[in-house]
DNA sequence: ATGTCC
């Protein structure tokens, strides 16, 4: 019986476009979850999406996810309903590997993550359309889009000089880093990870890493990237302004409060990486593995030059996880000092009001975690981690009993949502998708979605944005439904609901909307 | 995603 979908590397490069719920052999179907390629010796694929979002994952998509699951040393592979084609391995699938690192599954855009900050605002306070405009413009001011911006002069008692760049890519969201830039030091409590070590377990190695590093020819502008610090960057980021509604059923009402949700308060949700530091350390990483693999003549996965790996205790591994770490703890102390800004903002224009960060956490990174009782690396490319309440992981968290919050994006016109993990998501290795995941290519989007059309369904939902055009590749026409993907996520059991997030205002990068 | 091609 033919079970497998053969890799082929003619097609890695395109897409057909053909889309079809795969049913054919091999493919498991346990409630809404299902598998694909299970052979005597492969484990199979574990697939999470209902058969709508299964006609979603496109010809290439489900290639690279088994390109990625018979890579060498992966143990596992996980696709989320949100999945899309990536870079070498899909966009929405979760990689686990006890012996190998993956830098195509972390992607280009290290640590790109998610954080959510909490007002103590009533709804109405931001009702006023004159309000959101001066909200808009306040934190315009601050927190800079665009790719290649940096701070704003707004900003300059946050000032990060070249000591201090070096300090934070090292130490990561530290007491002194936080202080050092005017960010509330207890965030870093409500952080999946508020600092990232070296290979060797310390940031003794990440400081001469470093040092190595700053020798290089494209790393001349180190300190310049350092002021792009508390800045969105383009094309999916965003800033949102939301109201909160909290779910309604006790659980989820107890949840909320242990996250520190308000219902039918304001909250702010961020959605960042790491900017040109993060890019120039992934790019730089998949330059010199792609070398090595010429120079060597290994194989590559599926002779796909996007699926390079390192054997861990190679040089080249501890490479790759230093400059990831550098990258992610650059990436960490951004999203917290863009929430420091994003308050900042607030409180000009509602004097002494309070905010606090419900979390922070990341969609594009490879953490050291234990399965199947032993350490292995968990990549997590566009996937969420997702643990319940009990596991031993968040045993020193705020959120030890509760599990933690899981803030993923939908889009402005549906909504965003909070979740906590259930126990089924032992079954996705603790993982869930990490937002709507794109339906259509950015090219596609701009041939067949119409501006008008976009901008009145902005109007009819009443949500402002900075732009004067929203850019079409980014309109909610352009991502799956994200009520169907959510569908997908709770009826596999791995998730419940605990808020909606309903958008009020949006901040974009729109310096590419005329193209 | 991105000093959007060193």
């Amino acid at each position: 019986m033919s079970t497998q979908i053969k890799p082929d590397p003619k097609t890695k490069n395109r897409s057909s476009g053909e889309r079809h719920a795969y049913t054919g052999p091999g493919m498991i179907a346990t409630g809404e979850a299902t598998a694909l390629l299970p052979t005597e010796t492969t484990p199979p694929i574990k697939v999470f999406g209902t058969e709508s979002i299964r006609e979603t994952f496109d010809d290439l998509c489900l290639q690279q996810a088994v390109n990625s699951r018979l890579a060498p040393g992966v143990t596992d592979l996980v696709l989320n309903p949100d999945a899309h084609c990536g870079y070498g391995a899909p966009v929405g699938c979760v990689m686990v590997s006890p012996t190998h690192i993956y830098p195509g599954p972390v992607g280009v855009d290290i640590k790109c993550s998610m954080s959510l900050l909490q007002l103590d605002l009533p709804a109405e306070a931001i009702e006023d359309r004159k309000v959101r405009r001066q909200l808009i413009s306040a934190i315009c001011q601050r927190t800079p889009t665009g790719a290649g911006k940096g701070q704003r002069s707004a900003v300059k008692s946050r000032h990060v000089n070249r000591t201090l760049g070096k300090q934070l890519v090292v130490e990561g969201a530290s007491d002194d880093v936080c202080k050092a830039l005017g960010i509330p030091t207890n965030w870093a409590h409500r952080c999946e990870d508020s600092f990232h070590v070296g290979h060797d377990e310390t940031a003794d190695a990440l400081e001469s890493r470093l040092e190595t590093l700053l020798h290089r020819r494209d790393m001349t502008n180190f300190t310049d990237k350092m002021q792009q610090l508390g800045s969105y960057g383009g094309g999916n980021h965003f800033g949102e302004c939301e109201v909160v509604e909290v779910g309604d059923n006790d659980r989820a009402r107890e949840v909320a409060e242990t996250f520190g949700l308000h219902d039918g308060k304001v909250a702010f949700l961020s959605h960042c990486g790491s900017r040109g530091f993060g890019h120039i350390l992934a790019s730089g990483q998949f330059k010199s593995l792609q070398t090595k693999f010429d120079q060597w003549g290994i194989p590559l996965p599926a002779g796909d030059r996007q699926l390079v790996y390192a054997p861990l205790g190679s040089g080249e591994a501890n490479d790759y996880i230093d400059d990831m770490s550098l990258g992610a703890n650059f990436a960490t102390v951004n999203h917290l000092l863009i929430n420091a800004l994003v308050l900042e903002a607030f409180q000009e224009v509602f004097p002494g009001v309070k905010g606090n960060l419900v979390y922070f956490i990341s969609h594009n990174i490879a953490r050291k975690e234990i399965v199947d009782d032993r350490p292995a690396w968990v990549h997590r490319k566009g996937a969420t981690r997702a643990i319940p309440g009990g596991h031993h992981s968040l045993r020193e968290t705020p959120f030890a009993k509760s599990g933690h919050p899981i803030l993923l994006p939908g889009n402005p016109c549906d909504g965003s949502a909070v979740m906590v993990a259930d126990e089924g998501a032992a079954a996705s290795c603790y993982s869930v998708n990490h937002g709507a995941g794109r339906v259509l290519g950015r090219r596609h989007a701009k041939r067949v979605l119409d501006q008008t059309t976009v901008d009145s369904e902005f109007e009819s939902n009443d949500v402002l944005s900075n732009c004067r055009k929203y850019p079409i590749d980014e309109a909610p026409a352009a991502y799956k439904d994200f009520n169907e993907v959510l569908r997908s996520v709770k009826s596999a059991g791995l998730a419940s609901e605990v808020a909606r997030l309903k958008a009020r205002f949006v901040i974009k990068d729109a310096s590419k909307a005329d193209d």
